[in-house]
Order: structure tokens, then C-alpha cells, then sequence
DNA sequence: TTCCTTGCAAAATATTTGCACACCT
DNA sequence: AGGTGTGCAAATATTTTGCAAGGAA
């Protein structure tokens, strides 16, 4: 039942000792307002319609930040360019990982056996740390294949 | 046991009828000689004093033919370029994931737990499978964090 | 006022494409 | 011969950086 409240990642930002302004909260916004997975430039031509002189540099740095302090996902599904999530999103499972199809980059959310997975995680977090001794920050869990239209496609 | 015979891949090339050039071979070669994950140029540089008139530009497409015949995996670790390794090559774990440093991007393959982990890829693959009507063809299983010399100096 | 942020322009990087020539089968 | 494969050069696309000006605290 979490979801991003201003009050949470504004604090984020406090404790950060860095500045609210006004393009950095129109990017959470537009984060905040969609279940899509946007690029940089589909964040700043979202972006733009509000605030015009946003500037596509401030959006990568923007989102930089945004990944070092947890609050956005950076992901890749293997089209050449970075997307991005809100961690936190209402409406959205809380825990989930993605499905891509490796021809037109569709991309579904899934949270089936998620408690078995995150179990498994969490050992494999545990040993791997202990044996390599890499503090562990986070995982990527993802599986290809080709969707139902992209399948059809194929076979013609 | 399996490990990367001339006769497996060559057979696959005719298969697909393929040609078997020089330059082919030699990123082949490069490939099964290294135990790390070559970018597209470090392949590059391996393969011109064999033969100093390969092209940048023809290791980029033998490695997108390799990839597509399923002989070659693409992998990404964060830092900006695909990386590449030989499915199966010996001395290396036939299945195995891998633990990678977001600071120096060193990467760590493990295999520990891997039937655990196969065992509910398996499952959820054919759950995900007749739940979204995909054809699923792989998946990345990764784990990110930073490596002792990166913590120690991130302390500082 | 202080110094974090921003925007522009230009740079850096990785990868792809057009095209003429070379080469395998 | 005939189509596949190659290399060069140029084009693309994404992301990063330098720097002067703007703005939050």
C-alpha cells in the first residue's frame, strides 16, 4: 500500500542536502503518472509541455540522481537506450520484474511466484556476499522471448 | 563435459548455411581463448594481429550472427557497451549468472544454488509462458553491488 | 550571499549503414 | 557465376562534459 507521497522523496532529497526544484519535481511527476518504462527524451518531451525551457541534460542528471538515492530504477531492455521506473509506484506491485520481447521491446510486468523468487534472492544475496564479498545492492531478474504479435510475425 | 569443438559450431554455420571466413573463425577463436567478457572492440583488438585487415564493423555483425545462432550470449554490465562470451566454452560452468561491481564493473560468474535458481526459471517460464502467450527464449539473472576494493574506497 | 542547478553547445562513445570490392562454394 | 562477406567512411543515437548564468536556501 505504499506509494511515492511528496513527503517521501522530498525528505529524500533534504536529507541529501539537495535542492527542490522545479524540473526535478515535474520529472518524479511524470514518473509518478504512468506505468510506462520512459527513456530520457520520453521524460523530458513529457516534461516540456509544462515547463519548456527544461533542458535534456538536466533530465539525464535528474535521473542520475534519482537512481543513486533509490527512488527510480534504471532499466535495460536491450533497445540502446535507458529506462526508467519509479521504484514506488501506487497501482503497482511492489516487488516485480519484467518480461521483454526481445523483437519490439514490449514489456510486461509480472509478479507470479514473486515470494519463491525474492527467497531465492535473498540466500543467493547472502552467500554471494559472504563468499565474494561484494556488498549486494540489487538484482536484475528478466526473461526474452518473443510476444504473442512479434511470435505471429515470425512464422509469415 | 561439453566444451566448444570446431565440429559444433562449424556444423551450425552450414546449418544455417553460413559461411566459415577467416575472420568468423578468428573471433570464434578469441572468444573460447579468454575467460572474459570481451566487448565488441576488445574482440577487435584481439583478433587484428592475426589478422590486421579484420574491420571493426565485421566483428559488430559475426558477433550479432553468433548471438542470433545462440553460440555467442550478449551481456550487458552497466558500463555502456554489450559484452560478449561463448555459451558453452571449457572450464566454465555450462549454466551460471553473474555478480557485477557497479563502481569497476568487474564481474564475478557464479553457480552456486544454480539448480535452485534453474528449477524456478524453469517453472516460471511456463508460467509466464501460457499466462502471456510469449515465446521465451532466455533470461538475466544478475546480481549488482560493489566489490571489496570499491567498498573500501567508497569508505574513504 | 552561497553554491547547487540549469541549459546550451559541443564532445565523446558505441553501434549501424551504404556501397564497392573480395571471396567462398 | 552468383550471392555472401568484408572494410572503409560516414551517419546515427545516446549520453556526457565545460561553462556561464540562474535560482533555492
Amino acid at each position: 500500500m505504499k506509494q511515492v507521497r511528496s513527503s517521501e522523496w522530498t525528505g529524500a532529497f533534504k536529507q541529501h542536502r539537495l535542492r527542490l526544484t522545479k524540473p526535478r519535481q515535474l520529472i518524479v511527476d511524470v514518473l509518478g503518472a504512468t506505468s510506462d518504462h520512459l527513456s530520457a527524451e520520453e521524460v523530458y518531451l513529457r516534461v516540456h509541455p509544462k515547463y519548456a525551457r527544461i533542458g535534456l541534460t538536466t533530465v539525464y542528471r535528474t535521473l542520475d540522481v534519482l537512481v543513486r538515492m533509490g527512488i527510480v530504477s534504471r532499466l535495460d531492455f536491450g533497445d540502446a537506450r535507458s529506462r526508467y521506473e519509479l521504484v514506488e509506484r501506487s497501482g503497482k506491485p511492489s516487488h516485480h520484474h519484467h518480461l521483454v520481447c526481445s523483437s519490439c521491446k514490449r514489456v510486461v510486468e509480472y509478479d507470479d511466484f514473486m515470494d519463491e523468487e525474492v527467497k531465492l534472492i535473498k540466500k543467493l544475496e547472502k552467500a554471494l556476499s559472504r563468499k565474494h564479498g561484494f556488498g549486494i545492492t540489487g538484482h536484475v531478474v528478466q526473461f526474452l522471448g518473443l510476444c504473442p504479435a512479434c511470435k505471429t510475425l515470425a512464422r509469415a
